[in-house]
DNA sequence: CGAATAGTGTCTATCAGACACTATGGC
DNA sequence: GCCATAGTGTCTGATAGACACTATTCG
């Protein structure tokens, strides 16, 4: 028994020009300074690790609506942080398109980097990050197929060509708009009909959607094919 | 930024005549003198998390082998231990059926109790133990629709009989044997056939298999209806 | 009108669930 | 033979995926 640093680190998604984005700040200080990192940060004394994560989320992206944070799992190898025996709680979020990060205190720059450079390999993070962000896309990704999840990448209202778009970006293949559109259509309470309609895309004008009660999809939307 | 302790929390789930059962321990000293709990103890200074999970599983049960072992999830609310800020890592363990469980140093008493009888609301644990056992069954009943997780409770080598009994203990709910017979055995890579055959139950005997090298299961095991 | 996107209908192969039937042991 | 359990065959309703077709807007 004794005493450990307690951090909490994010995996913030978005999509940006239909490709899923993570964000990243370069470091300002030692360890690792001037090479990228996940954002994150201590725990306070009297704050709970939810509390903690989405207070970071903030301090980074400037937003607070329509986020959806889950925690994602905990990392505590005994060499992880130069600095000390550290664990750190991850958390998974997602958030609607935004402006540009805002850099922290911690960092001294910040920037939505597309997930695929990542997974090519053209970049390594710092610390065990290339893990903690692995893990957070692969929760993501499995997280798609049933549950109601991909609204938290849309804004408040959304067409189902726009949720589409979604899962196209998150799976990195494309999907039959027909049979996707049967298929959220058909689930009762995935979405919610707001009566809108919205013509940004040049063909019929779409039903708007707003994101439903459901929780659980069942069926799933299966990632398997195209 | 402060010092926090951090321990390891276990769900440790068994069958035992056909129904799950759940490791408690009574508490020998306070706080929650006298109460049931999850096994668990802090994390050693140089000590990996997943480490720490499995030295208290092998203090707790004396097995080491055929073990399922997975982190759960973190719990760290600022009042959870009065003790003083304690993050808790609990993980999960699926284990073959044993003997009686051992009394390790900081229980007085440990016990395999049906997880029904704890669902039905007879039984207070002491901490937020009753949040981390809800997920942590939980997550049980979920991965069984996809992982061959349930082989993790069996003996090495099993019959079809078998594995269905645990689903069934499990979820709570019988399954038809000639569709789950066909189901697992009809996924390729799920279950490897070893070519001996049991004849405990008194009828034909039965082809004895080991777990298969797959580790998703496509399409999964559904426990919506029997 | 054509181009583009939204949304519906239909066909087919597959699969879950129900359940009759056969196989192989102990008594 | 009788009973119990193992394992197979067959039917039916539901559904994923493929794709033809209709609907509604813009220019």
């Amino acid at each position: 028994m004794r005493e450990f640093f307690v951090t909490v680190d994010l995996v913030v998604l978005t999509i940006r020009e239909s490709r899923l984005h993570v964000l990243l700040v370069e470091r300002r200080y030692p360890p690792f300074e001037g090479e990228w990192a996940l954002p994150g940060g201590y725990v306070l004394p009297e704050e709970d690790l939810t509390t903690a994560a989405y207070r970071e989320l903030v301090e980074e992206t400037a937003i607070g609506t329509g986020v959806h944070l889950e925690q994602l799992a905990t990392y505590g190898a005994p060499e992880r942080d130069p600095r000390g025996r550290t664990v750190t709680v991850a958390f998974l979020a997602l958030v609607p398109q935004v402006g540009a990060p805002v850099a922290g205190t911690d960092a001294s720059d910040a920037a939505w980097v597309p997930v695929a450079d990542l997974e090519a390999g053209e970049m390594r993070l710092a610390f065990d990050h290339d893990d903690i962000l692995a893990d957070g896309i692969e929760r993501a990704r499995a997280k798609l197929e049933y549950s109601p999840l991909a609204a938290a990448f849309c804004p408040p209202e959304f067409t189902v060509a726009q949720l589409r778009g979604i899962y196209e970006a998150v799976w990195g293949h494309p999907l039959d708009p027909r049979n996707f559109h049967r298929k959220v259509t058909g689930s009762a309470g995935f979405l919610e009909p707001t009566g809108r309609t919205s013509t940004v895309d040049g063909g019929r004008p779409a039903q708007l959607y707003t994101r439903g009660a459901l929780d659980t999809l069942s069926p799933p939307i299966t990632r398997a094919s195209g």
